[in-house]
DNA sequence: ACCTGAACACCGTTCAAGT
DNA sequence: ACCTGAACACCGTTCAAGT
């Protein structure tokens, strides 16, 4: 005796196995295309694998996406959500000190990049359009507003504007470390182990500035 | 009447238009890759487009570089070559203020990354390994070297331990800021307009403090 | 509404064959 | 030695057809 299915509510997608619904394809696309960019690459990332792996034929994913470049960027935006994630947990034991937000924020920046080289690819640099994509960057900038609001809480006496290019300036600061870290230049000129002296050289002094 | 063909020189090669021979193909293929690369952009960038645009076909390529990926090597690698011309014409005017060097470094680091968002993107992501194209590196390498220089003249108290990692910090600084450019973030949070302020406010209090 | 099968144009790479 | 022509496996995308 099966338990009659109820009424689907809004965004609720439960799987059935078995039927030629596949349940929640759309997010399993996502999932398998996460899997093969970080396993391979951002370069052993094609539709046809990614189909293969989610078990489907080639032509189903554009049920869901428009094109290979828009799962790239549904990849792009869930790696965003998961570097909010994680860069609100950074900084969230250091609540009355945003200073030291600031120093712990730019060591997670680069580890997450690090530790998640080709989503990092994917995210910053796989050429995905504002204009085609504009949600892909409000998610990016959600992310920039953890370094945003720490900064704010480092002094009230600042413009929206003055705040605004600090926190853009610490972020293209340890976007510049985690780009070169995990394009190999670091890994080239033997630097990869001295990161985090590189990364308090870069922005001790600059933080500690912050307190006028 | 046909002038006779003379011997060829070691390493002189003159094109012979309509015969077989294209003459310097491999550097025709460059040529032609960089072009794709730059007004398409990266993933416009196929080798069998390349080989159009040299009128050879698909097979001619292999003759001269191993695969694709040997051939998008040798465009980062020219890249490198101009970059570090690029660089070392931007210091020569002052070379008896290394602090003014630079500053003027950092600004044209950016520059050219803008200028050349595609071929930068090439130099510098494209995932080429340091284990199949040492010259590569070692290329790269020349380009950041002025900086390196530049800090030296800085003074001479420093060790290189010290020195080097100062000048990965600069580069690194302006790294970020060109790669956010090039990606399209800086856009995104209009603040392209107000790079040269991001730069200065980024990079002029380090310069500053290295005179100790 | 959601997926399959078959088809098409295009690409990277190989290899025997031509000059 | 250098290039062509033809072939092969693979990929992105489309579309008529199935449930």
């Amino acid at each position: 005796m099966t338990t009659p299915i109820p009424k689907p509510k809004n965004g609720e997608k439960k799987p059935k196995a078995g039927s030629y619904h596949h349940g929640d394809l759309k997010e399993a696309l996502v999932a398998a295309a996460l899997d093969l960019v970080d396993r391979k690459g951002p370069k052993g990332f094609s539709l046809a694998q990614v189909c293969r792996q989610a078990g489907v034929s080639v032509a189903a994913p554009y049920r869901h996406f428009a094109d290979k470049e828009a799962l790239l960027a549904a990849v792009a935006q869930s790696g965003f959500l998961l570097f909010q994630g994680y860069l609100e947990e950074t900084v969230r034991p250091y609540e009355n000190d945003p200073f030291e937000s600031l120093r712990v924020l730019a060591v997670k920046y680069v580890e997450f990049a690090r530790q998640n080289p080709s989503r990092f690819r994917v995210m910053f640099a796989a050429d995905l359009q504002k204009s085609r994509f504009p949600e892909l960057f409000a998610t990016a900038h959600n992310a920039f507003v953890v370094v945003l609001k720490t900064i704010e809480r480092c002094g009230t006496g600042r413009s929206a504007s003055e705040t605004y290019i600090l926190a853009v300036s610490i972020w293209a600061q340890c976007h510049g470390i985690a780009v070169l870290a995990v394009d190999g230049f670091l890994r080239e000129i033997s630097m990869e182990e001295r990161i985090n002296e590189l990364i308090k050289l870069t922005l001790d002094r600059f933080i500690e500035d912050l307190a006028k």
